[in-house]
RNA sequence: CGGGACGUGGCGCAGCUUGGUAGCGCGGUUGCUUUGGGAGCAAUAGGUCGCAGGUUCAAAUCCUGUCGUCCCGACCA
């Protein structure tokens, strides 16, 4: 890797600079992904292979959600990645909305299949399928799974993580007795997605509906969190639906109620993707690569040893190693650095485009006075002399302060970057020219919302929840309305 | 799928206009000197120029096709 060279390329100082075109930020963002080794590409068009340093960072993502959603009630199982074409047919909107996007093996085993299988570009119609099976009584109910799994959708255009043509992510199906009881299913893991997004990524999110245009293939309400990238763009990082009781009819999902009745299950379906990494990405990045939340960080600590002589050498790494046994046992994970083949200097930038939060330089110097130096990636402090002693739970600190700071950081530049506006006009000022999010008065239609983004760009990212706004009009319509909705240009 | 750009040692590129048998920087390896912000010197290894056809005495270079990547558009987590 010769990152020298390539930063130097990538003179974007600031990833929002008015100047950068939409081609350096694509450049900075594919660089910075093969760079730091987070991905690379495939022998296989629009498919990425995930690198161990990446892999790590979904590890952290997904173990922490996975806990969450365990927590809320959910068991883990795995579905079949290969479906009957036919099932794919049984929910109308379902298959409009997801047949062009489909892989379908016609061949097996040396024969032409009697029914093609369609690899899942979701998995709703097999979970559905086994879950009308399941379902008998009201007492079955509710019915909680989630699986992780991976997914194929034959994409046009493919981006590292934002959407390759195969990824990795969890969905959760629940089928529940009552319509609320859905409801609030679909909203209760709304709020755990917007809890992983914003005390786990650092990433803070807008919680709303979709409008029917952008709505899930076949739910009834589609309700989303939605984050602001540092370029202006906004993106879909997770969604939760209300099925109501479309794949419930589709798939005969009927159960006996309490009072005798056979009645159909309501039902929900959520997910996150590997674009949550894209997210990160996008969303912490500065010119010098990444900056990973503390919390989720492959590594959190990385040691850096700095000597000149052998004797030199010896003390400083032993005190390294040292240190580095202390915050392991203290449960932060650390990295030393010993490689002798690279300067300190290289070092210090290799890992501060990794995105590392925390790194400690440790010379002579330190190891005669018994102290640490300690420089932060997000804001790119140094302090120096900082105690050896107590070094663990100063860190512990530390990080839990970065993790608090890269949020607020991306929280101000949210509210820096939502603009209000009431005409078309200010409307097309702001998408064209300063980016981020557009909250206006609107009223419009599907139809609206196909012009506007004709003309502009820019889609409804989400109706947000908690409209309490006096009566305005419509930016776009003149329609008198309470609601507002956000706009922005999306990945 | 349309428009544009690109494909040459591991990485970044030059060479192509005007065909003559491949070069530079970084990286790798070895040795010595270095090491508190991307080290220096020396030696050394590594490429049938994306792939397939064609033109030619001769193709990285010209022609045709094809595959892939990136950017821009239509479709989407």
């Amino acid at each position: 890797m010769e990152v020298k060279e390539n930063i130097e390329t990538d003179e974007q100082a600031d990833v929002l600079g008015e100047d950068d075109k939409d081609s350096d930020r694509a450049k900075w963002y594919t660089q910075t992904i093969l760079q730091t080794e987070l991905a690379d590409y495939s022998p296989v068009k629009g498919c990425m292979v995930i690198r161990p340093y990446g892999y790590a960072l979904w590890d952290n993502i997904k173990n922490a959600l996975d806990k969450m959603i365990k927590d809320t009630g959910h068991q883990n199982a795995y579905f079949p990645m290969l479906i009957p074409e036919s099932f794919l047919t049984k929910e109308k909107e379902h298959v409009e909305g997801f047949a062009p996007e489909c892989a379908v093996v016609t061949h097996g085993g040396g024969k032409k299949l009697d029914e093609p299988l369609i690899v899942r570009p979701t998995s709703e119609t097999i979970i559905n399928y086994m879950f009308a099976q399941w379902v008998q009584s009201w007492r079955d109910l509710p019915l909680l799974i989630n699986q992780w799994a991976n997914v194929v959708r034959w994409e046009m255009r493919t981006r590292l993580f934002l959407r390759t043509m195969e990824f990795l992510w969890q969905e959760g199906h629940t089928a529940h007795a009552t319509s609320d009881e859905a409801e609030e299913e679909a909203k209760k893991m709304l709020e755990v997605y917007r809890t992983l997004s914003e005390e786990w990524l650092a990433l803070p999110v807008l919680t709303g509906t979709k409008t029917d245009r952008e709505r899930f293939a076949g739910a009834v309400r589609t309700y989303c969190i939605e984050a602001l990238m540092r370029d202006g763009k906004a993106l879909q990082a997770g969604t939760s639906h209300f099925l109501g009781q479309n794949f419930a009819k589709a798939f005969e999902i009927k159960f006996q109620s309490q009072e005798g009745q056979l009645e159909f299950a309501w039902q929900t379906s959520w997910g996150v993707s590997t674009r949550l990494v894209g997210a990160i990405v996008l969303g912490h990045g500065d010119e010098k690569g990444l900056i990973l939340p503390p919390k989720i960080a492959p590594v959190q600590i990385v040691i850096v040893p700095i000597y000149k002589t052998d004797a030199d050498k010896t003390t400083v790494l032993e005190r390294s190693n040292a240190i580095a046994s202390e915050l392991k046992a203290a449960g932060i994970r650390v990295h030393l650095d010993d490689r002798d083949n690279h300067t300190p200097g290289f070092k210090f930038n290799h890992w501060e485009q990794k995105g590392v939060p925390v790194r400690l330089n440790i010379g002579p110097k330190d190891c005669e006075k018994n102290v640490v130096e300690i420089a932060r990636r997000d804001t790119g402090t140094k302090t120096r002399d900082v105690s050896q002693s107590g070094l663990s739970e100063y860190l512990t600190n530390l990080l839990d302060e970065v993790q608090k700071a890269i949020f607020e950081r991306a929280l101000n530049f949210r509210k820096e970057n939502t603009h209000t506006i009431d005409t078309y006009d200010q409307f097309k000022d702001v998408i064209e020219n300063k980016h981020g999010f557009v909250e206006a008065y609107f009223a419009g239609s599907s139809e609206d919302e196909g012009k506007i983004k004709e003309e502009t760009k820019a889609t409804v990212r989400c109706i947000p929840f908690n409209q309490d706004h006096p009566e305005g009009k419509c930016f776009y319509t003149g329609k008198a309305t309470k609601i507002k909705a956000v706009f922005a240009r999306a990945y």
